[in-house]
DNA sequence: CTGTTAGCGCTTTCAC
DNA sequence: GTGAAAGCGCTAACAG
């Protein structure tokens, strides 16, 4: 490992292998090895390369190795929404202090790829396929998404969130039906009988999932499953597809609810005709990674272990970066209600 | 070596220079010239080579002209907070739009460095200075961090928020000062007579600044300015200090509140002790950065133009890599009050 | 275990 | 305007 330059002469340019090599008196070769595992290293040559390194500051230089080997050192984190909510969302956060903890110790960096408002879609692909990156993360995808089709068969690319087309590729999930199933059955459970759902953007598996498990068990309990409106994650579409339903469904007494952001909508429509909660509507929600937590009173959610997710994503990547022959890998984590008064 | 390269044949490998070469006839530094700007190139060359790209799907390889050129063609946005609580709080999420904005056509890719926990302070600094990147954006320096002093005369850098050490170093900040003061004043321009604040973490200049401003304001009308409380920006911390403060000071009629998502936890104690706002106690707080928007009741607040401070950052950061020479710039962008209705 | 020898793909003098 | 040639700093066979 590569100690940084805290020690050292100032040259103003840094140091190169050669110098290490003519400092510790050996050849430029051996240093490499040195550097690179220590694989058929004398123990005295390597503690010279290790005291030339300390005391010249060298980092070894990426562009050059990258050229040589072929690997760049560096993975993209793709966010292929140009839409400005996801950038609002906690969502975002989680991803990123995900894959930021799943590549500590890992050598590589991070190399940031988000969508611009006008940019052709297939413009990121391109760049992926390009080799500028050993591969990539994507974060949520969405129907439609030229990710996909262009990323098979090219460099590793693990999804956050199960894609549509799904066969052959590596991805890692939250059981988001599993998750809707047992919101939905809590709400059952606790005595209601006209159960409602806000769902989110329906060009996200997440969104389907969520909104069939909340089918399936209302389906398995009897009950009516037609009080559905939504359609986009967003806490003012939340607030308009909330007046809508109730509207439509005067009788509602419980909401599932796609995301705790879209409940802060939600919450709004329902304060704004004087609806209590739990008292008139009981109230779920989903992902739990912050908004949930700072809201009182309390919401009631589904945990989405999204961090967790990310870190896995890392590292399934980082294993079919390391071997190419991996086959693809898909994860999905369980879902877990989480009590916070709201039902 | 790999069979093909003659035709746009899909050969799994990405084309090269050479091979774009050869395809538009002409030799690899006439290609070269043709890509980089088109100087001394004839017209007929430089439609062959376009050509012979489009074809090819070629896209230079980074590694190699990073080589090259010692340019990475990359700029690092860095996070010197281990903390969480950053990374949960809407200054990243701006940050990140900003910066990626700024970098819409400039070819640039955008590297990622989050402090890690229990990672020594000067990896950071001795990254950027071995040459991966041409220049950072350092968001919201803490006193202490080494990043100030070891960025000195390596490549460039850019701070958001003003460093505590800032003779010759470039930032962009929002007028702090100007922004306490601004808020205190309309307190006090409301009637209020006893106005505390509760302070944000004291090893950053935005909190010393609000803080300072509220201070001026109070002077200048003769007012006490002894109702401080704080040291972190959090929203349980905020919580805890407003609950020390009232303990303290039972007469308290108004606060000026370090940041938005601060307010959530001063709110949380004012509700704990059923003090109404702005009734009992009229509150301000600063960023409008999200929390603020989807607060109900609403927060007044001070607007931080966090996406135009970045942006412009990205510019002198740009401006910067491609002269050398130029002074370092600084930037204060004005504050701004935004009414919501709890004064 | 070690050094020599070739490149990796691109830019860049420098002659022509 | 164009091409030949020389690297940028590193890794990776391949002999020793």
């Amino acid at each position: 490992m590569a100690v940084g330059g805290e020690e050292g002469t100032v040259t103003g340019r840094a140091p190169t292998l050669d110098e290490v090599a003519r400092e510790a008196g050996v050849s430029r070769s051996t240093a490499s090895r040195a550097i690179n595992g220590g694989e058929r290293v004398s123990p005295k040559a390597q503690a010279a390369v290790d005291a030339a390194i300390a005391r010249l500051g060298f980092s070894p230089n990426r562009a050059a190795r990258a050229l040589a080997t072929s690997h760049t050192g560096s993975i993209a984190l793709v966010i292929p929404e140009p839409d400005e909510r996801f950038l609002t969302d906690p969502f975002l956060l989680g991803v990123l202090r995900g894959v930021n903890r799943g590549l500590v110790d890992s050598e590589n960096q991070l190399v940031l790829l988000i969508a611009h408002e006008g940019q052709s879609p297939g413009r990121m692909a391109s760049f992926l396929n390009a080799g500028h990156v050993d591969g990539a993360i994507v974060a949520s995808p969405h129907r439609g998404d030229q990710i996909e089709e262009t990323m098979r068969g090219s460099r590793p690319v693990v999804f956050i969130g199960r894609p549509f087309v799904s066969e052959g590729m590596s991805y890692v999930d939250v059981d988001n039906v599993e998750g809707g199933r047992l919101a939905t059955q809590r709400l059952i459970d606790a005595g209601r009988r006209r159960i409602g759902t806000i769902t989110g953007t329906l060009d996200m598996t997440a969104a389907l999932d969520r909104l069939e498990g909340w089918r399936a068990a209302l389906s398995a309990a009897g009950l009516p499953d037609d009080a559905v409106e939504g359609g986009q994650f967003g806490i003012e579409q939340a607030e308009a597809a909330t007046h809508r339903l109730l509207d439509r469904v005067p009788d509602l007494d419980a909401l599932f609810v796609a995301s705790d952001t879209m409940a802060i909508g939600v919450r709004r429509a329902l304060q704004a005709r004087s609806l209590s909660v739990p008292g008139d509507i009981a109230l779920i929600g989903f992902d739990n990674l912050g908004p949930a937590e700072n809201m009182t009173p309390g919401l009631t959610t589904v945990d989405n272990p999204l961090l967790m997710m990310v870190q896995e994503a890392t590292r399934i990547l980082l294993d079919r970066i390391r071997d190419p022959q991996r086959p693809p890998e898909a994860l999905v984590l369980p879902a877990r209600l989480v009590e916070r008064g709201s039902v």
